[in-house]
RNA sequence: GGGCGUUUAGCUCAGUUGGUAGAGCGCCUCCCUUACAAGGAGGAUGUCGGGAGUUCGAGCCUCUCAACGCCCACCA
């Protein structure tokens, strides 16, 4: 066994570990989790990524948070499950599909929607399982037992009850309204799914003549070509300057329709000309000025973009695309001298999240979720605490947007989705929403399909069984225990989870949200494949490894969820501290002399610095647990890291090679590797399984996870031991100032510190490369020699023909000075009866406590200038 | 227009109830010391964005100003 590890290799071979081990796993099914287990349930629905998608760093980090948090509850003793899929992305899906069609020449409609369905299946089932796959690659411990996708069979069953139930609760209409309109898409999209873009424009101010007298009103539009859809124009009732005009009558140019001019509150006075012209078939403002005042709609543009060919339209622009129809609508207004005035002006235009093409508000009929009456329990979960999120802050954001929340547009003109449960009569027209089609002879399903966050919003109770519940996953899992995700979808899917979950199972899907920040690059930028500025997990895990990858991600999570701006480097500080536990491991395991029944911890025989590295690491115990139970993940790998690299390598190990106890030093090792498992599973399981003691056991991941432990608090050893390495620091520091070399020994002298150091003379000795100590009463005096204080201790090194006396004066005196600012200052705050009286007990005896240190060290490195006087 | 975040060492960032600052990288000096050079030892570096206030005491709380970033709203 110890000559197996002896010929390990120096460097840490991530990638072949990491392989060698998730197989162990898997083939182990220790990824399984059970319905039936006595345990308490933790569980996890992974935010189903795009069947379209290949893993980026956003999953990366997103995928090994879940991870973290699955495994550290498994080895906490819950029954976990970490619940894996994928999302079937209607618009994306049917996008890429699209596109390979052209390629061949082909387009949907001449396939027909049948067929096309079948081509999409095929490429879904294709990439259905490529991302979980390259998931497995960041170690993930889901359960693919029960791996779903929002289109199978399970969840379409969901998706249709949660349908008709909402629409025989009157929560889904249909009905005729002002839709953003993705002219690429050939689809209504919902208003979350519409992104804002400032772009330079103008506003044109275009001269209505008015009906039947002398004179105008000028209106200003940033849209000229939809003026042949305006149905009124409208001012503030207010505004003295057309209190004249209202309910007057206008003319448009061009086409000489005649309008009124109606008052409206909506409109402002001081903004263009304070005269607004109303398109409520293509505007959404005007589309409610329209509707409260009884105006009709006329569209004017149709679902490409192009103008409609209708008697209201100008014939020159019939059939033209909205841009042309600008430009040739503003020629003809300049020709006829209507166009009063052109200013630059920025505005804001929609454009769909999908595509980037600019949204054209349409009027048209489509489905939608009235989400008030959704609404109202699900700011009650968050507010009463049912929900929390963390951090804090993003429940402003959710409730704000909760109480602002309009209606849901659901429906979506593609044919890759859930198509809507709605049939229609075909010679009747009469409509019946129901799971199943009445009659397939006489009735139609609606060609329209479900927004894809409709599905998803159903995912953490669809996944589990429901509608069935009763069923075994339902009843033991649901409510989902924690929800990981990034900020940028909390209104898309945490939002709909959140109703959806409370509307029809009455429970709220999860009972915590943790939001992490988003992966950025270096410069802070998005990462996209079009700036060209992603870096590939996949690249990452194999250059450096995929443990390295996690807690090097795991590190950048903050308490505060900022966004981690990443480059390559950084994933080698998770690189090199792999390597550094690998060879650590190596050192301690292939120097074991004792067999596993010899090594059990014995805490009668302990030495100093044994009960030292166990109260160091009792403490790191306490703090991983309870920084791992308040979501900081980032401070649970910097705490193992510090505690390993520091605590164990640097001082226990280095200590280990002068005299060593092999149950301590593997007892803390093998702890500090089940501490570290949920972030780095890999290494932390194959290095625990080489442990002689653990070779009987199953895995490391599914041991228990380590408690704090009282008995393990040792005060007294622990201060002994720091002394020591406050001296040893100090020896090393006076070699390398005064350039000793390195390999020579040196004498020391210790004053008035026997008590304190007798014990750990040979350590000494060793770390700081000692040959003689001599223990004396009192310092003797006009010595040649650099010394220091450690506590009320002397410690003099004598280096005749070394030293200069005047610089190790000066040594001293910046020690001194030091001492002295900071005595001062701590004086004047005990000089400060407001402070005594005001500040609290223990503060106020740390200061004084502090301040005899001070005083005694002070007095101490005195003593040693005037020796040298 | 409303909301949120950020500003701390040369760089990237930590810093949980207020008790006078930390890490990694980088930098300087030295070292292949019986695990590790992806390493070891030692070292330098900060009026914590500006200003004001509360407090015995502020990186942390309040106000204000500035710069950058994000989200929501969408005045044509």
């Amino acid at each position: 066994m110890t000559s197996d590890i002896a010929n390990l290799p120096t460097k840490y071979e991530a990638r072949e570990t990491e392989n060698a081990i998730y197989k162990f796993w898997e083939d182990n099914s220790f990824f399984k989790a059970d319905n039936n287990s006595k345990k308490p349930p933790y569980s996890i629905v992974i935010p189903p990524p795009n069947v379209t998608g290949i893993l980026h760093m956003g999953h990366a980090l997103d995928e090994t948070l879940q991870d973290v948090l699955t495994r550290y509850h498994r080895m906490k003793g819950y029954e976990a499950l970490w619940l894996p899929g994928c999302d079937h992305a209607g618009i994306a899906t049917q996008n890429v599909v699209e596109k390979q069609l052209a390629k061949e020449g082909k387009n949907r409609h001449e396939l027909g929607r049948q067929k096309f369905l079948e081509i999409t299946w095929d490429w879904a089932n294709k990439h259905k399982d490529r991302i979980l796959e390259q998931c497995k690659l960041l170690g993930a411990s889901f359960d693919l037992s029960r791996k779903r996708f929002t289109l199978d069979e399970g969840c379409s069953k969901a998706v249709k009850k949660v349908f008709v139930d909402l629409y025989n609760k009157g929560l889904i209409y249909k009905g005729s309204y002002i839709v953003n309109w993705c002219p690429r898409c050939q689809s209504a999209i919902s208003d979350i799914e519409t992104e804002y873009e400032t772009e330079e424009g103008n506003l044109w101010e275009i001269s209505y003549p008015l009906k039947d007298e002398m004179g105008a009103i000028v209106i200003a539009t940033t849209r000229p070509e939809t003026m042949f859809g305006d149905v009124a124009v409208a001012v503030n009732p207010n505004d003295f300057k057309y209190k004249d005009l209202i309910g007057k009558k206008c003319v448009i140019p061009l086409t000489g329709r005649e309008i009124p001019i109606i008052a409206d509150e909506y409109v402002d006075k001081s903004f263009g000309t304070g005269a607004l012209k109303i398109t409520p078939a293509h505007d959404p403002n005007d589309f409610e000025v329209g509707r409260r005042h009884n105006l009709p709609f006329i569209k004017v543009i149709d679902e490409q973009g192009k103008m409609i060919a209708r008697q209201e339209v100008h014939p020159e622009l019939h059939g033209k695309d909205r841009y042309d129809a600008r430009e040739r609508t503003i020629r003809m207004l300049k020709a006829h001298e209507v166009l009063v005035r052109i200013t630059p002006h920025e505005h804001n235009v929609g454009k769909c999240q999908r595509c980037n093409t600019t949204i054209e508000p349409l009027l048209s009929e489509q489905w939608f979720v009235k989400m008030e009456p959704l609404a109202k329990p699900a700011i009650e979960a968050v507010k009463n605490g049912s929900i929390e999120f963390v951090p804090k802050r993003w429940e402003k954001n959710y409730l704000m947007w909760m109480e602002n929340i309009r209606d849901w547009c659901i429906s979506r003109q593609l044919w890759w989705g859930h198509q809507i449960p709605a049939y229609y009569h075909k010679k009747t027209g009469e409509m019946v929403v129901s799971t199943e089609n009445p009659d397939p002879e006489n009735y139609t399903q609606d060609t329209d399909v479900l927004d894809t966050w409709f599905s998803s919003g159903l995912w953490p109770f669809s996944t589990m069984g429901w509608p069935d519940t009763d069923s075994a996953d339902f009843k033991k899992f649901y409510p989902t225990t924690t929800l990981v995700t990034g900020f940028d979808i909390i209104f898309f899917w945490v939002a709909r989870m959140i109703t959806m979950g409370l509307e029809f199972t009455g429970k709220p899907p999860f009972s915590t949200v943790y939001i992490h920040g988003l992966i950025r690059d270096e410069n802070g930028q998005k990462m996209s494949k079009s700036k060209g500025n992603t870096i590939d997990p996949v690249e990452i895990i194999e250059k450096y490894g995929c443990d390295a990858l996690r807690f090097t991600l795991a590190s950048l999570c903050t308490y505060g969820g900022q966004d981690i701006k990443l480059s390559d480097e950084r994933f080698e500080y998770g690189r090199n501290f792999a390597n550094k536990i690998w060879n650590a491991s190596r050192f301690v395991l292939m120097n074991l002399t004792k067999s596993a029944d010899e090594l059990n911890l014995d805490l009668s025989s302990l030495s100093n610095a044994d009960k030292w590295i166990l109260n160091e690491l009792n403490n790191t115990i306490k703090l991983v647990n309870e920084n791992i139970q308040n979501y900081r993940i980032g401070e649970v790998a910097s705490i193992l890291y510090d505690f390993f690299w520091n605590s164990y390598c640097d001082w226990y190990v280095e200590l280990s090679k002068i005299e060593k106890n092999e149950a301590v030093l593997v007892c803390v090792l093998d702890k500090f590797l089940k501490l570290l498992h949920p972030i780095m599973p890999h290494i932390t399981e194959k290095i625990w399984q080489l442990i002689p003691e653990n070779k009987d056991a199953k895995a490391i991941m599914l041991s228990d996870f380590p408690e704090y432990d009282a008995r393990l608090e040792f005060k007294e050893a622990k201060e002994q031991i720091e002394a020591l390495f406050e001296a040893v620091r100090s020896l090393r520091n006076i070699r390398s100032e005064f350039n000793v070399i390195p390999g020579a020994k040196i004498n020391i002298q210790i004053v008035g510190g026997e008590k304190l150091f007798k014990g750990v003379v040979e350590y000494l000795k060793r770390l700081a490369k000692v040959e003689n100590i001599e223990f004396l009463a009192s310092a003797p005096s006009d010595s040649q020699a650099a010394s220091v204080v450690v506590g009320d201790v002397k410690i003099i090194v004598p280096l005749k023909g070394v030293i200069n006396v005047e610089e190790e004066i000066a040594r001293q005196n910046k020690k001194l000075q030091k001492l002295e600012a900071e005595l001062k200052s701590l004086e004047g705050r005990m000089n400060n009866q407001k402070f005594v009286s005001s500040a609290p007990a223990d503060v106020v005896s740390a200061t004084k406590t502090r301040i005899e240190e001070i005083k005694l060290a002070a007095g101490k490195i005195n003593e040693l200038i005037s020796n040298f006087r």
